[in-house]
DNA sequence: ACACATGTTCAGCG
DNA sequence: CCGCTGAACATGTG
């Protein structure tokens, strides 16, 4: 569920929460994996400290004290939470849990097992959408090897952004007046130079507006700000009616007054 | 009570 | 090879 802007902000707040606190104990509650499987993730995560949690695309990267990493992908429904340790039996499917000194402890949790977490994970080499590393160049480069791709599947695709999902291609499109079932090669040049800008603009636009509604959020889905990919409104700030279908398997949010290039 | 919400991987098709 | 489609995962929130 959480997207780019909202991980953005889990990370700040994790930060502030556990960075540079001892972690007494790591518990792993992965079914159909031999416990042996995780003894290498007991040895390098337990008696180090966390000193650093950046955003890389859809997942967190927690950097340790020891020099080792480990990255987690909430996936559609993981979630983290921080209570006390004696309370861990109240959360349900826990996938993963870190116990720190003072009693209190992160547990991501998923009740469709899905969320990932990776020990010491090669760093991408696809640029985050909000990195140095995705210039228009690179995002030049792109459009030119995926010229019949659908535009939103261009943009939703993690193999060439990270970080961009659903909700927040709907509002990067209707930012930048290209219709969701656009091609990406037949969009004029100016276009492209005004669709790669408004990609950087909504998600730090959309960092703002969650860290105003929710500064300490480690878990929250804030979306009403959205201006078209939102399901409580029918038409925008501008009066324009908002149309919703199924457009590269994903339910979409689209008005009429989006160009179609095709 | 019920609509709505999301990402990734893999197999298969044209 | 490229791009699209469906299946699978399963329940919380308002």
């Amino acid at each position: 569920m959480p997207e780019l802007p909202d991980l953005h902000v889990y990370a700040k707040n994790l930060n502030k929460e556990v960075v540079n606190k001892n972690i007494t104990a790591l518990k792993m509650y992965y079914k159909d994996k031999p416990s042996t499987y995780f003894t290498e993730y007991f040895e390098k995560i337990q008696n180090t400290k966390i000193t650093e949690i950046n955003r890389e695309g859809k997942e967190l990267r927690f950097l340790l004290e020891n020099g080792n990493s480990f990255n987690v992908h909430l996936m559609l429904n993981g979630r983290f939470r921080i209570h006390k340790t004696q309370d861990e039996g109240v959360i349900s499917s826990k996938i993963i849990s870190l116990d720190f000194e003072g009693g209190n402890t992160l547990t991501i949790s998923d009740y469709q097992d899905m969320a990932k977490v990776a020990l010491n994970a090669p760093k991408s080499p696809v640029p985050d959408a909000l990195s140095e590393d995705f210039t228009f160049d690179y995002f030049m480069m792109q459009v030119n090897l995926s010229k019949r791709k659908n535009i939103k599947g261009f943009l939703i695709d993690q193999h060439i952004i990270r970080g961009i999902g659903n909700a927040y291609a709907d509002e990067i499109l209707y930012e930048a007046a290209i219709s969701p079932e656009s091609v990406t090669g037949k969009i004029p040049g100016e276009k492209l130079r005004d669709l790669y800008d408004t990609i950087i603009s909504v998600l730090n636009w959309a960092i703002k507006e969650i860290e105003n509604a929710a500064p300490d959020t480690i878990n929250k889905e804030i979306r009403s700000f959205l201006k078209v990919h939102n399901s409580g409104i029918t038409q925008t700030a501008k009066g324009e009616r908002i149309f919703t279908g199924t457009i590269q398997k994903k339910y979409t949010y689209f008005t009429g007054s989006q160009i179609t290039y095709k």
